[in-house]
DNA sequence: ATGGTGGCACCGCCA
């Protein structure tokens, strides 16, 4: 079972690179980010047409999650109930054995802004919501952009980006504090204590991607029953059909699971 | 270089 992540920083505007990938790629299931689309417009058809179903929770300009699988989706919540903002960020779905939730974390805007504070929250209403509805034990992936880098490897200049509403001890407390429930970082488990292993350049910057100039902001998070059986975890850094300057790219898992 | 550009929807906000 292949499990892949993606930000898409705009669905309707990624489906050259999405459509192709899938393609390429046969995932069982896809998990997008960012998909800047209202459900009535979202890209129903290109879906279908490539063989997936598709469950989706979007808003007008920001945010918005998407789950594809190929298989039956059940068990859908699109909703963090904590979360009283209802900024279609969270996105909950069963394929199989797994249960999946599929989140853009709040990025933060500023360490001194509401906004930051909100992202702190956030984390803690995750955790509430998984400590009342499930157990460790269960085979349960959390992924998505989560806008943190966990330690200085994951991020390509530590000491200057130090501070950083993704990169500072708050944000890496908050995530922390969700993983001790009992998840596991899937791409460290195979490339532990190597740096420069990213999933987001910020395109803004000038050759970010080809110097390599990145974050790593994009997760697979695991609950030791499905880690154990991951064959491999890796970042694709081959979809560069973009026709815009890149941002995030796909972070994907294999798991023998049936 | 503490900037920058892209996306969406509106006359700016967010990343």
């Amino acid at each position: 079972m292949i499990i892949a992540t993606f930000n898409a920083n705009s669905l309707r505007s990624r489906l050259d690179v999405v459509l192709p990938w899938l393609e390429a790629n046969q995932p069982d299931v896809l998990a997008i980010q960012e998909t800047k689309v209202q459900d009535v417009d979202f890209p129903l058809d290109a879906i279908d047409d490539a063989g997936y179903r598709v469950v989706f929770r979007g808003q007008k300009k920001y945010n918005g999650v998407a789950i594809l699988s190929k298989e039956p989706v059940t068990n859908v919540l699109a909703h963090l109930p904590q979360d009283t903002t209802d900024q279609a960020r969270f996105l909950k779905a069963k394929v199989g054995p797994v249960t999946i939730l599929n989140t853009y974390v709040p990025q933060g805007m500023a360490v001194d802004s509401d906004k930051f504070e909100y992202k702190l929250n956030w984390f803690r209403w995750l955790r509430e919501y998984i400590d009342k509805n499930h157990t460790p034990d269960e085979p349960l992936l959390w992924l998505g952009d989560l806008n943190v880098a966990r330690t200085e490897i994951d991020v390509h200049d530590p000491k200057r980006l130090w501070g950083h509403v993704c990169y500072c001890q708050p944000v890496q407390d908050a995530l922390e504090n969700v993983m001790d429930w009992g998840l596991t970082d899937v791409f460290r488990n195979f490339y532990p204590d190597e740096p420069d292993h990213y999933t987001f350049w910020d395109y803004r910057a000038i050759n970010a991607l080809a110097q390599n100039r990145g974050w790593r902001l994009d997760y697979l998070m695991a609950t030791a029953k499905l880690a154990d059986t991951c064959k491999r975890c890796w970042i694709d850094k081959e979809p560069r059909g973009w026709n815009k300057p890149s941002d995030h790219t796909f972070l994907v898992a294999e798991f023998e699971i049936a």
